[in-house]
DNA sequence: GGATTGTATTCGGATATGCGAATACAACAA
DNA sequence: TTGTTGTATTCGCATATCCGAATACAATCC
């Protein structure tokens, strides 16, 4: 379970986080599309499509190949994004743990860690905490 | 390729696309903590842990078990999240194709529809484009 | 009882995002 | 040259998100 860099996945996450934009994705996911194929298939108008696909750009989710008069949009990270769009339409259900399995699951991996001291706490400054 | 509801998808992936939400599922993922535990882990006071647990929780991303005075949070769907993570983690590198690969690809895909006609466009209304 | 601990919620202001309207611009057509 | 088509960008406002400060609240301790 390599630690990934918040800051940076969260901009990508950022760009997968609007309606607009997951279905652009989607549809680039069949194919390459110009922005009028897309302004077919999409509720939504030229110049915000345009927004977007410059947001996706900037995030190099996508990239475009000139063809003449039109941009053709392609994924630039087609595993990433197909990864991504295949896992959400899965839809996991969500699933609740009883206490028990849950305290059972903590002293296990506090046993693991058994060699680790804890950090030192500050103890607790909590911010004024007074009342009228 | 099953077609997603991009507007419930987008909620969850915006409970993704926060810093702070991210690094919470990771710890998470490595197994069950309290608000306490995670102050520890992170660069985040309680309060504003809290409020993010309490978006997680929302889109049900994560559950909490009540042990006596503490909360153990837990990740409600674990596939999903770690799915995620380790794509992320992953890091695809961007790639470009040449316009030329497009055309093909377009050509092929438009071959294969042929069958289907395109619905009729109402003609290009662009909105005055007068000038001063 | 009062104090402490673990956690959640509410409020308010700063900042960010989303989108339409307008416009820019380049290639091409007539 | 003027018009048209395909696309991008800028502006301004409406809305949403973020976070700290303050406070609420329940359980436990003394």
């Amino acid at each position: 379970m390599t630690e990934i860099d918040t800051k940076s996945a969260t901009v990508l996450l950022r760009a997968f986080a609007h309606p607009t934009r997951l279905a652009i994705l989607q549809e680039l996911s069949k194919g390459p599309k110009c922005v009028t194929d897309l302004e077919d298939l999409l509720p939504a108008r030229q110049a915000n499509l345009s927004q977007h696909l410059a947001l996706l750009r900037h995030t190099q989710l996508v990239d475009f190949a000139q063809d003449a008069q039109t941009r053709c949009y392609y994924l630039a990270r087609p595993k990433l994004i197909r990864v991504l769009l295949e896992e959400l339409a899965r839809n996991e259900a969500p699933a609740s743990k009883t206490t028990e399995q849950i305290k059972a699951e903590k002293a296990k991996l506090e046993a693991k860690q058994d060699a680790i001291p804890k950090k030192a706490k500050p103890s607790a400054k909590r911010t004024v905490r007074a009342r009228a």
